[in-house]
DNA sequence: CCTATACTTGACTATTTTAGTCAAGTATCT
DNA sequence: AGATACTTGACTAAAATAGTCAAGTATAGG
């Protein structure tokens, strides 16, 4: 299982991206300090979510990031994929010495990780940007969560 | 979040316990040679189920580790709680300088973790050890998943 | 009583992952 | 031309993981 400050930036630096964007791209330079995250990892980041076409890219004085699709259009799945987390809660397919594969008996909580791993994809599949963007959602952040 | 290997050996090392029990406890080792877990590892997962009275050892010669409840009274969430594993995605109140106190833009997703957080207990709250030594799970298994 | 078996406890550690930093660019707007 | 901003890739300190090692203690069976 993975699910790191990697993944937490991105979510969190794309819901910035889209609360406070205008028509001029945003800076990373303003993501940084409005979220409080390095401006080196952040290009990390947002190098990973241009390959995925989840941003777009503007250079030059002014330039910067804008989103690529609605927020609508952007599931947390795709943000969690582009930044190469990945819920994986088993390892079956990968090495074969402690893996499942071979003795039936090494895959006796198989099924369980499997459900598990579908219960988490199914709650990131469902929520988009959007969701995160809502007006009940920015009062209670506003209101100091 | 954190969910790993401990957490894993712990419910493989438990579900076999409940399915090879007889009258004589299961030892160790046992579990060790049928689930490929080494048996330094195994005491000390046991050693915190123990202490969590999920499980009974019996010493001497034939001892080893009984279930000191049945296994529909043990949810999986116990299992994790024991072992230390817990289901934590956001760290607001650990740290100050990069939680989310203080400044409240940095709260954007705290409610997205905390979601999260409650989707997945769910998930363990719901299970119990009897759900994973059911027939049909059991046959899925020998069948090699 | 003796001894093999098995649980108990705590310290220790190699490896891997995380969470970045650093450096050296390239592109574009003004 | 020069400032700003994106781009790429290599590098690394610190923490977590996944165990190992060692030195016990307790009990059953002979």
């Amino acid at each position: 299982m993975k699910l790191t400050s990697k993944g937490r930036y991105a979510v969190t630096a794309l819901v910035d991206l889209a609360r406070f964007k205008s028509d001029n791209p945003v800076s990373l330079r303003d993501i940084s300090l409005r979220q409080g995250i390095s401006i080196d990892f952040l290009e990390q980041i947002f190098s990973k979510l241009k390959k995925k076409e989840i941003v777009q890219s503007i250079r030059g004085t002014q330039g910067g990031y804008i989103l690529s699709r609605q927020p609508k259009e952007i599931k947390l799945t795709n943000i969690f994929e582009a930044v190469d987390e990945k819920v994986k809660t088993v390892q079956c397919k990968k090495e074969s010495k402690k893996g499942c594969n071979g003795k039936a008996t090494k895959c006796l909580t198989h099924n369980l990780w499997d459900e598990l791993e579908n219960h988490i994809n199914n709650f990131f599949e469902e929520k988009s940007l959007e969701d995160l963007i809502t007006k009940k959602t920015q009062e209670r952040i506003q209101n100091g969560h």
